[in-house]
DNA sequence: TTATCATATAATCACCCCTTATATCTGTTA
DNA sequence: TAACAGATATAAGGGGTGATTATATGATAA
């Protein structure tokens, strides 16, 4: 290999021109540049490219040879570079986001749909998992971005906190007596419970902290998503157990209501993890800005 | 297009190396050199192409998109100064020969032969023509070289005279007493004549020849290729006109005997001729040596 | 804590490359 | 025929860039 390649876009210059001179022009330089750069290129060839006449130069074969190669070289270069622009200006690429449970999906939702909208070149892929399988997403590279529940215990990872949920227990009309004044969690774990599967991280938190508070359950319901829990709930199958915040709607149309407990399990926080030691991409930046 | 293109080169040490001061090594430079190599890179193209750790580097998906592109140019060129070696080598190419007319090809065809077992990647290609024919045929770029019947007038063209010719006039045994003394041509003349035919340039050189000498001919016979001519002689159908040169084997074997004239035919010159402006190619170069 | 390895940063210096100036050659024009 | 225009080659010099040396910083391992 040749030790300057950059003679190599001056031979592609002058090949396109089929002049020192007006390569010369083309690339802001003077004639003798050229002259020069040409002969040392052909030097460290041992070739000789060009037929130099005072009207003008011509391609040898050598040249010729070269040239297609040289060609299809700059141009591979031009279309990387090309590429690098559209994946800067977000218009490709792809943002892998680690969802922490299937709760998630009903605060992030909006928020894909929205960054889907602003960037329709990025690729998303959403992967599931507990919280430790997204954070062992994160760390092989699997995924860009985590949006998981806190807390998560881990060095290589930086967290940031977006977003405070509420673990509650909501009935329907039967229950509706439980719903007038605070009331005994001790009390309520005696209804028939209503929650989401053992496996859920929701579940866990909430089952861990009544354990450490004395109390186990054993729920009549075990449900795999979030909607059936108020769904269950309102047709008064039992208390069900979820986050207030993504129960909103349901609390606000009157359908489900809030047991408020005299020890009220405590908030949780759904933080965006990603790696420390490699800052994040740049549409992960941006989703990031969005959740902000 | 970024300014230079060295960096991209040294980019591609650096992927493959993983490490900045490893591809130093393999570039005979320092660390450093590196580092701001790849600095300025990053600034030109505006983004980052590595993550950097205390235990080394990383590609970004900038870099990695990056890379495919400058890896795919950096193969290309290499093969691209591979194939100038070979070419170089003469290990490939190919070498257009205009050849002057048939004749031409009983002096050429040995020299073709140790060429190409000299240099079999080289193609042969042969182009018969008119000494006229040869000239706008190196004149257009269609061929390398020509070996055709001098003089030539041409300002675009230089010549090397390779060979000496003499026309000459010879029977089989039938006329062996012609061959006793020197003779006139006038009476030579006067018998069955075999020649080539009318376009053959040694056709038109002889028989112009005569003109200015007052002497018109009439020949027997009109014959496409040289050999027949000898064979027509030898089996005593009239007296060809042959070139002494490529001769020799049927005169030395007795089976033709040369008819010496008084006033002989002034020697003709097969040269080898190429355009003034342009060197040879390095093919035709050394197919030029094996002929002096 | 110390040693090691990787990269970043600062400052200096040498070399390379580009520029200016001039020459040479050819074909064209007055 | 001379002068001119346009192309490339060559010589010499100066400025800028990039490599080097030296040092800093951070992380890991012993």
């Amino acid at each position: 290999m040749i030790t300057k390649l950059d003679l190599y876009r001056m031979f592609h210059t002058v090949c396109k021109n089929e002049s020192f001179s007006k390569a010369a022009k083309s690339l802001y330089m003077t004639q003798p540049a050229i002259s020069q750069g040409i002969a040392q290129l052909e030097k460290e060839l041992e070739t000789t490219l060009f037929y130099r006449t005072p009207r003008g130069i011509t391609l040898t074969k050598e040249g010729q040879i070269l040239y297609d190669y040289v060609h299809s070289a700059i141009g591979i270069l031009e279309v990387g570079e090309e590429k690098l622009l559209e994946f800067q200006n977000l218009t490709t690429g792809e943002l892998r986001i680690g969802v922490g449970d299937t709760i998630s999906r009903y605060y992030l939702l909006p928020y894909l749909e929205a960054f889907y909208k602003r960037y329709p070149g990025i690729k998303l892929k959403i992967l599931n998992g507990t919280t430790l399988e997204i954070a062992n997403f994160i760390k092989s590279g699997e995924a860009d971005l985590g949006i998981c529940n806190l807390p998560i215990q881990d060095d290589h990872l930086q967290v940031e906190p977006c977003k405070d949920v509420h673990d509650i227990f909501v009935c329907g009309d039967k229950y509706a007596n439980l719903t007038k004044d605070k009331v005994e969690a001790k009390f309520v774990m005696k209804m028939p419970l209503i929650f989401l599967e053992k496996k859920a991280n929701s579940r866990q938190y909430v089952e861990q902290y009544l354990r450490e508070q004395g109390m186990h359950i054993s729920p009549e319901f075990e449900l795999g998503s979030h909607d059936l829990l108020l769904e269950f709930a309102k047709i008064n199958l039992g208390i069900a157990c979820v986050i207030k915040e993504f129960s909103m709607d349901y609390l606000e149309r009157g359908v489900v209501r809030e047991i408020e407990l005299i020890e009220p399990i405590p908030k949780r926080q759904i933080g965006i993890c990603s790696l420390k030691s490699v800052p994040m991409s740049r549409a992960a930046k941006r989703f990031v800005e969005l959740l902000r």
